[in-house]
DNA sequence: AACACGATTTCG
DNA sequence: GAAATCGTGTTT
């Protein structure tokens, strides 16, 4: 029997987050009351304020605020004016990070994941820990898992362009 | 009030 | 390799 994922999990550094995300188990009630549960294969940390890729590096605003409160919630945002992005926030209060959830074992693209759970901006501060529609369940083994940079943040210019903050699964 | 721009995906 | 498409932050 799997347990959720609880506040203490989130709260540490996005880069102990990030990798032990991998291989948990999403699990997502859709508005009917199914419940989908989906392994998580991919992620990638941003982190904090000095970070130039992470939005919150840029000042806190109405849309970066929920980075700057306690870990578990998700930040969602649109990318390109058709894909929205799903992360959780990481580390404690007053501290900006979070994990981009980047693939599932059924789908791979961050916007494909969003699409295919038909999560968007009404779960923007959803709280993992106590939501009764999306939730992340705790698998006992910790799988192998692979680096290397984050995707399409060239413009973060070094040294956080190149910053091995993507995590794979290994199949 | 107007503008520039992206943590992507898909198609040719 | 380029288009699609719109919320957000910044500038007027």
């Amino acid at each position: 029997m799997s347990e959720r994922l609880q506040r203490d999990f989130y709260s540490r550094d996005v880069l102990e987050v990030a990798p032990r995300l991998l291989g948990q188990h999403l699990v997502k009630v859709a508005s009917d009351g199914t419940r989908s549960s989906y392994v998580i294969t991919e992620t990638e940390a941003y982190r904090g304020g000095e970070d130039l890729a992470c939005h919150a590096s840029k000042g806190r605003t109405p849309r970066t605020e929920v980075m700057f409160g306690e870990g578990g919630h998700l930040y969602m945002y649109l990318i390109y004016g058709m894909y929205w992005m799903m992360n959780v926030v990481c580390g404690p209060e007053d501290v900006p990070q979070a994990v981009l959830f980047r693939g599932l074992q059924e789908v791979s693209g961050p916007g494909r994941l969003t699409r295919l759970l038909g999560v968007d901006r009404g779960f923007y501060g959803e709280d993992l820990v106590r939501s009764d529609r999306i939730w992340i369940e705790e698998i006992g083994s910790s799988p192998a898992y692979s680096t290397g940079p984050r995707i399409g943040i060239d413009y973060a210019g070094e040294p956080w362009k190149d910053m091995p903050w993507r995590f794979l699964m290994n199949l």
